[in-house]
DNA sequence: AACTCGGGGCA
DNA sequence: TGCCCAGAGTT
């Protein structure tokens, strides 16, 4: 992912929600040459941004999140992006993970963003015993070295998408299924709530 | 904790 | 064309 500084990074995260990197690199390429700073976002109307980040999906909401976003940026700290976790959660289309992706990347901080495959598939394989992804985070803050915790984010939602999916796992031919308490031997499948 | 939102992608 | 998805917000 592409930007020059937290605040792109930041509204880059926000459209990815729901989305495609691609998308998002196509839109935010023409987006932050004609908008650079939150004042500027701040100012449009819900209508214009949506136009401006259809492709990206839910447009609506996310225009508005960003909108408001970037008022609190410019009215509450500067302009700049805060580098703290509560801070970055308070702001309209902030959650958790895009929050911990934000202070990683953009900040440099040791976190370990949880999104859906990476919450599914420590949950299988034993990674983690916590039923939250609040749990899922620390348990794999705990168990990853921090040099490491990056490349391990990337092959956990690698292998989520392309082998430990969420409905139908493809256990036949996973290479850790021998160590996967959840893996079905032969031909059956995960139940779902797995 | 479960539910809703709602548009892109793919079967 | 209809089902699935993923993250944030809501209740």
């Amino acid at each position: 992912m592409h930007f020059r500084n937290p605040f792109e990074l930041l509204i880059a995260v926000i459209l990815s929600a729901q989305c495609t990197d691609k998308q998002v690199n196509k839109t935010t390429a023409g987006l932050f040459e004609k908008y650079k700073t939150p004042q500027d976002f701040a100012v449009l109307s819900q209508q214009q941004l949506a136009d401006e980040i259809k492709g990206c999906g839910l447009y609506r909401n996310k225009s508005l999140h960003i909108i408001k976003t970037c008022k609190i940026l410019s009215e509450r700290y500067g302009g700049r992006v805060p580098d703290n976790l509560v801070d970055l959660e308070a702001l309209p289309g902030v959650g958790r993970k895009t929050a911990n992706v934000v202070l990683n990347l953009a900040f440099g901080k040791p976190t370990f963003p949880v999104d859906t495959h990476v919450y599914r598939v420590a949950r299988r394989l034993g990674l983690s015993f916590g039923n939250t992804p609040r749990r899922v985070e620390r348990d794999l803050t705990d168990l990853i070295p921090e040099a490491e915790r990056g490349i391990w984010h990337h092959r956990l939602i690698h292998f989520g998408r392309s082998c430990c999916t969420a409905r139908n796992p493809i256990c036949i031919d996973c290479v850790v299924a021998q160590y996967c308490p959840k893996a079905k031997k032969q031909t059956q499948t995960l139940s779902k709530e797995n």
